[in-house]
DNA sequence: GTGGTCTAGACCACG
DNA sequence: GTGGTCTAGACCACA
């Protein structure tokens, strides 16, 4: 399976979900088009409430990474297409997450540099990394 | 006043309060040995209750960002001198917070240069930077 | 009831709970995966407020001894999992209260062979003991 | 200085030099009928309230490790002449700091040999240790 | 005066 | 239903 789930994070299932699909998709495991599992599905998959599932599919979509079409199933969107209604909010909430991170960064006393590596670090995580157990 | 507070976001009050000192001490507004207002006047100051400012100063002292020194008040706590018990906990927050960074600006379509840029100004903003409204 | 709490004692009610369900977990009562009264069951056998069970649960689970399932409940960590972020910090402490506690058997005017004899039956008391009232 | 005092720690700063003397007692750096310094003094010495001294001082001569003669000072008191007013209840706390010292350490995973040695250990720095900065 | 704890009762996000 | 957060107001130990 490519999409785990931890019910002990503190980050909701349904959030941890979105995170899930959209890395996925960031790395190119998923490719437009592709068709997601059902709702129902992919809740027993994760051995998870289906209402669970919903809200992530439904968080997705208004992201515009994923598209509903009634009747046949969910997609993974065509990139570039209609850009979300938020991404003014969506930009300043990226921008808050990288100062916050520039804080915490200060606080752990890491050096300029080694955060710098971790960003890049990062990148690769983001794009190419397989998905292991990340507990 | 250096720290404001938005009762209606969904960071909870002391959250913000935390991220708020972490911040003000990242950018030297507060420096070491620097003295804290008190849990009840900063709790006035921002027109919420006490155990609000309390939980978040110990949130911080946990994270040794503050001193509490019994009868005395709270400072702000030496650099260096005693690391949290937690680093290796929060470098991992740390570096997963950068890994959905750049899966979001995936998403939003920046361009890597884009985003490269927006890293560094979140510097900017975390060193020196002015606070204004933050929503 | 497994548990019981004193509100005039001098030690605070949420650390009570902290040490009463420690004990459990280390004397067997309760195993890893059973599940511990919701926040607010326990608040009403305990005759106190939520807020005090909440907080020691949230201290229990930063000590790893617990795990909150968001939604579900909370129940007891199988041990060994992830080890708590303070090991070394409580080892220091534990240290110093051994060696207090040697102090305290000086002045107590108790030979080395009397405070042996005190320390392995501590350990039959934390381990199988049953609880009886203890002031 | 045979006593030092952190007025960050946790543990009041009345109760570090009851312990503190306490341990030098037990160590035998104070021997029966060394004279103490004066409360004033020793406030001075650890750049304290003279009201803390006051108050250490006082537990101390509850617990008939030193006496008080007016007129001339206090010195270390002569052991097992009068035994204090509360050896029972002392005794049952000792008891209690023993028992959670085992459950402390059932949960920091310690094998019971180790926690032995370091029983002993505790012996050994409670008795000679050499008093050196302990943050 | 300081921070720490507790109660009573409310609202919220999550599953 | 679960835990988490917040408020209002009280009391306590410590310095």
């Amino acid at each position: 399976m490519w999409l785990q789930v931890d019910p002990r994070s503190p980050t909701p299932v349904y959030q941890q979900i979105v995170d899930g699909i959209k890395a996925a998709v960031a790395a190119g495991w998923l490719q437009p088009g592709d068709r997601l599992p059902s709702v129902r599905d992919l809740a027993v998959s994760l051995a998870i409430n289906h209402n669970t599932v919903a809200k992530a599919y439904q968080e997705l979509e208004r992201s515009r990474v994923i598209e509903v079409v009634r009747g046949r199933g969910t997609f993974v969107a065509q990139p570039g297409q209609r850009p979300p209604p938020d991404v003014a909010e969506r930009m300043d909430k990226l921008r808050d997450s990288l100062r916050l991170a520039w804080i915490e960064a200060y606080h752990l006393g890491l050096e300029e540099a080694e955060f710098e590596r971790m960003f890049w670090q990062a990148r690769e995580d983001a794009r190419g990394g397989e998905r292991k157990e990340e507990t």
